[in-house]
RNA sequence: GGGCAAUUAGCUCAGUUGGUUAGAGCGCACGAUUCACAUUCGUGAGGUCACUGGUUCGAAUCCAGUAUUGCCCACCA
């Protein structure tokens, strides 16, 4: 028994990730490697990890984001960048306040904003987020992320706010941030505004209302916001209308009788419902734009608890919605007003994405970002936000992966109205703007202050909003590194080189960091190509279930929990089953099969390894590993052509983002190549320097995927180095042998011919049987490569020969013009090789013929380019050779 | 209503600028435990590339249209 085999005994046969993976962190992070060499020679490339909700745990999205990050910043570190992956957690307002609210109210408390008062409800908060923020720490940590947590950020720091005070300064100084009564959002259940993109629409099936109003029949699916409707509106090319345009008269309506009057004007749709309407302000968007547009009021119908206000009506004051609804029909109905009512109409609820409350449009006074007001300096003009934002992607400062989405973008850009950031909330930074009661002006400061700056009265008091978060999360790639102060980090890795992201996050993120980015960059004297916050933008997809379904919280049984399969599985296996088989903007669909299958992957680099280190001396010592040119035979030299057409391969992939590829490449070497064949040849004889290159090389082109266990078994084959830290691959030119890839192809053929017309006959699998080969040109190599066709195809005897005569009673197949016979008589069934071998002409004559007849189509001969008519002349008479060959084989058989 | 994506083997997906006798993994079938690995190895079956036209010497690939599925945006008085 030798030493290796001993030592070999000591390894387990199977890779158990738990037993590694804690380790092997603690020591990259003990280590210092995941914060970025400064050295100033070192070119920059950043990443700015999109912050996880402090209180959140990590759930696929987070997986997914986290591997994509990790292997583009791995390849970088590895590559000599100065790398920097920059980790943080989000406050998100109104998602952790709701969170808190509710959890408070669950333990009998009825209201916690009344009962504990500002104050006190943001201690709660603050104590929740505190307590909570280390379990989606560590679940990155799980990860194997490697960011720098020594730059950790937070979007409600101190720091932070200080950034965010001081953009907020800039925008109001500018006029780009102004306080005006319009129409919003209003989420009644949270008791804020939200954004116009932050609405969902739930689809509703709700009776759609005809009414008699004076002369005309109006259609609505909301009768109890019409109390104080007393303007019609109808198209001015409406013939049925035309005579009403203008006119005045009194109507019975809901609560008597009401003035009212008649407008024209374009925007009516003269075949929806009736083509008239009436409009109601203070709740509708375009009923809002045409009360400004025609300076008619806009009385508030609805209160800020989604009910009626009392003033309207007797009957329905104080009334929930859909109470209200059901009376004032009630009252229409007994008025004989209602003409009919159509029951199947279905129209979309606006919600709230978070917390799902419902969403009522408003007249109120809030805070707003103007995005037409020309502003920034950028390309010698000033810009307004909108024009910027166009530009960035338009010019192509800014990349969006997969290009499809730079569409998406544009459009959502042209229907870009004023960005609302104030809320209703307490979670959040504060709107640092003081209101003084004596002289009714407003003023920014960032501190408290005593007295109005205009009028120097004590009467004032902060604004009580709070900024929407995306309002802080805009600043997130250069806050993050210290603006307003031009720290060293800020100068060296702004703009970051990719953000990387879910596509369901374009709008609400990507785009206002753009927005925040350029403007706060420009005025703090950065140059364009500087003020951009990222150069690349990667979108992935979401994860879906095996059929393609969202995956829910209500059907469990589709649900995959990341951290889970990282217990099951190990989470080398995760992250490549979360890359390979993506593509950027595209959903994928994940299931625990293909996590076990990657988790096999894994185990089979562990065995690989296994193998190589228990068969040689079991790690490389100092330049042990250096290859002698002399001493290669054609199997070193066909694993190390096919290893730097590897090396380059990959490093092109994981440059082009494609990072499915650049895994699938990689696997496929490793297992299909390295182990199947170059492994099972050193079992015959063995290059041990040659074998432990390839598997070393190996392990650095794996280990931005598969972090931990390429560095687990680094760490035995290279005592004292950390793979993290190692150079990524580079191909070396010494080491391209394309003829003896060329032949080892061949041998590799052979072999495989061999199993092929084993695996036919009934050959017992594991009898040695006996083989003949007639080489010809071939003799050298198949002489040198004996033992190893030998031992690869199982035969017990190899006989080889330059020439002969053709060998009856055999099977018989060959590899270009090596001719390999199994004489295997009593063994044979002639019939069904008769068979197989008829079949086999059949189909090659067909495609012989078909080749036939494209070559002799003069249209093909014009217009083909040479190498494709060349191609089709050599597929040709290799046929024809092939065709001989078989139907000498048949007359073996037959006779 | 506008737009985007997908449609290839039973399942999940590749398929580079048009030129392969259309590939992989899983699953299935048959066979294999001599010392890296049964989380393994070998072999195989399985496809009118959604449909209809078109462009071309040549189409899974390009164009037009249709269908199905999913998503986004807008509107819904």
């Amino acid at each position: 028994m030798s030493a290796h085999y001993t030592k070999m005994k000591e390894i387990p046969k199977t890779y158990s990730a738990k037993d590694h993976e804690d380790r092997i962190y603690k020591m990259w992070e003990q280590s210092g490697a995941f914060a970025p060499d400064l050295d100033p020679k070192k070119k920059p490339y950043s990443i700015m990890m999109p912050p996880p909700n402090a209180t959140g745990t990590l759930h696929l999205g987070h997986a997914t984001m986290l591997a994509i990050e990790d292997i583009l910043i791995r390849f970088k570190r590895m590559q000599g960048f100065s790398a920097l992956y920059l980790p943080g957690t989000d406050h998100a307002a109104i998602a952790t306040q709701s969170v808190v609210e509710k959890k408070l109210q669950n333990e009998g408390m009825q209201n916690p904003r009344q009962e504990l008062g500002r104050k006190k409800l943001l201690e709660e908060i603050r104590k929740f987020v505190d307590e909570s923020k280390s379990t989606i720490r560590n679940q990155i940590r799980k990860m194997g992320t490697s960011c720098d947590w020594s730059r950790e950020r937070y979007t409600f720091s101190d720091e932070m706010n200080t950034a965010v005070n001081e953009l907020f300064r800039m925008m109001y100084e500018d006029g780009l941030i102004y306080r005006g009564g319009r129409i919003v959002n209003w989420d009644t259940k949270m008791q804020t505004t939200v954004a116009d993109d932050e609405l969902e629409y739930v689809e509703e099936k709700a009776p759609f209302y005809y009414f008699k109003y004076g002369p005309v029949v109006i259609g609505t699916a909301r009768p109890e916001t019409k109390f104080g409707d007393k303007v019609i509106v109808v198209h001015p090319k409406d013939k049925r209308y035309k005579n009403l345009i203008g006119k005045e008269f009194d109507v019975e309506w809901i609560e008597g009788k009401i003035r009212a009057k008649v407008i024209a004007d374009e925007c009516i749709d003269m075949d929806l419902g009736t083509g008239a309407m009436t409009i109601t302000p203070a709740h509708s968007l375009i009923d809002f734009e045409l009360s400004q547009k025609y300076a008619l009021e806009s009385p508030q119908i609805i209160d800020f608890d989604g009910k009626i206000r009392p003033e309207w009506s007797k009957a329905c004051g104080g009334m929930d919605i859909l109470a209200a609804r059901k009376k004032v029909v009630e009252i229409l109905e007994k008025k004989g007003l209602v003409d009919r009512i159509d029951e199947n109409y279905v129209h979309n609820v606006s919600v709230n994405y978070r917390g799902k409350g419902v969403v009522e449009p408003q007249i109120m006074k809030q805070w707003f970002v103007d995005v037409n007001k020309a502003v920034i300096d950028w390309k010698k003009k000033k810009r307004s936000i909108k024009e910027v934002l166009q530009d960035t992607v338009r010019s192509k400062m800014i990349r969006i992966i997969p290009d499809r989405f730079e569409k998406i973008y544009f459009h959502w850009i042209d229907n870009l109205r004023d960005w609302c950031i104030s809320r209703q909330i307490w979670w959040g930074h504060r709107i640092p703007v003081w209101h003084c009661t004596k002289c009714s002006n407003s003023f920014f400061s960032p501190t408290t202050v005593q007295k109005c700056k205009h009028c120097k009265a004590p009467n004032i008091s902060q604004d009580p909003d709070t900024l929407d978060t995306w309002f802080s999360s805009q600043l997130w790639t250069f806050s993050t590194l210290g603006w307003p102060e031009k720290t060293p980090d800020l100068l060296r890795f702004t703009p970051s080189s990719v953000l990387e992201t879910g596509y369901d996050i374009l709008f609400f993120w990507v785009a206002r960091m753009i927005l925040g980015s350029t403007y706060a960059l420009r005025k703090t004297g950065f140059p364009e190509e500087k003020s951009i916050p990222f150069k690349d933008v990667y979108l992935h997809g979401l994860i879906r279930d095996i059929h393609g379904k969202k995956m829910s919280k209500s059907r469990p049984e589709t649900c995959i929990d990341p951290l889970d399969m990282i217990e099951k599985y190990g989470t080398d296996a995760i992250r490549l089953s979360l890359v390979i088989g993506g593509t950027p903007g595209n959903d994928m669909r994940l299931y625990e099969e293909k996590i076990a299958g990657y988790r096999n992957f894994v185990n089979k680099i562990w065995n690989g390894a296994r193998f190589v280190m228990s068969s040689a001396e079991p790690s490389i010592k100092k330049g042990e590993d250096k290859i002698n040119l002399k001493k290669l035979s054609r199997a070193d030299k066909w694993i190390l052509t096919r290893l730097n057409e590897i090396i380059e391969k990959v490093t092109d992939q994981i440059e082009d983002y494609e990072l499915s590829d650049a895994g699938l490449t990689v696997y496929d070497f490793f297992w299909g190549e390295y182990c199947d064949w170059y492994v099972e040849m050193s079992k015959v004889t063995k290059n041990p320097a040659v074998l432990k290159h390839v598997l070393k090389t190996s392990l650095q082109l794996m280990h931005p995927f598969m972090p931990f266990v390429t560095e687990t078994i680094y760490g035995d084959l290279c005592p004292g180095t950390m793979l993290i830290t190692e150079d990524w691959p580079k191909p070396n030119p010494k080491w391209n042998f394309p003829s003896e890839s060329d032949e080892m192809g061949r041998i590799m053929d052979l072999v495989s011919g061999i199993r092929v017309l084993r695996a036919e006959s009934d050959v017992d699998a594991t009898k040695k049987i006996h083989a003949i080969i007639f080489a010809h040109e071939d003799i050298a190599l198949v002489l040198d490569k004996a033992e190893i066709i030998k031992r690869l195809a199982n035969l017990g005897t190899l006989e080889i020969f330059e020439n002969g005569e053709k060998i009856g009673k055999a099977l018989t197949t060959f590899v270009g013009d090596i001719e390999i016979y199994l004489p295997l008589a009593d063994l044979i069934d002639f019939e069904a090789e008769k068979k197989r071998l008829h079949k086999e002409i059949d189909d090659l004559a067909k495609y012989i013929q078909s080749l036939d007849h494209k070559l002799k189509n003069k249209k093909f001969l014009n217009n083909a380019p040479k190498e494709i008519i060349e191609n089709e002349r050599i597929k040709f008479t290799e046929g024809l050779k092939r065709l001989k060959k078989l139907q000498e084989q048949l007359e073996q058989v037959s006779k």
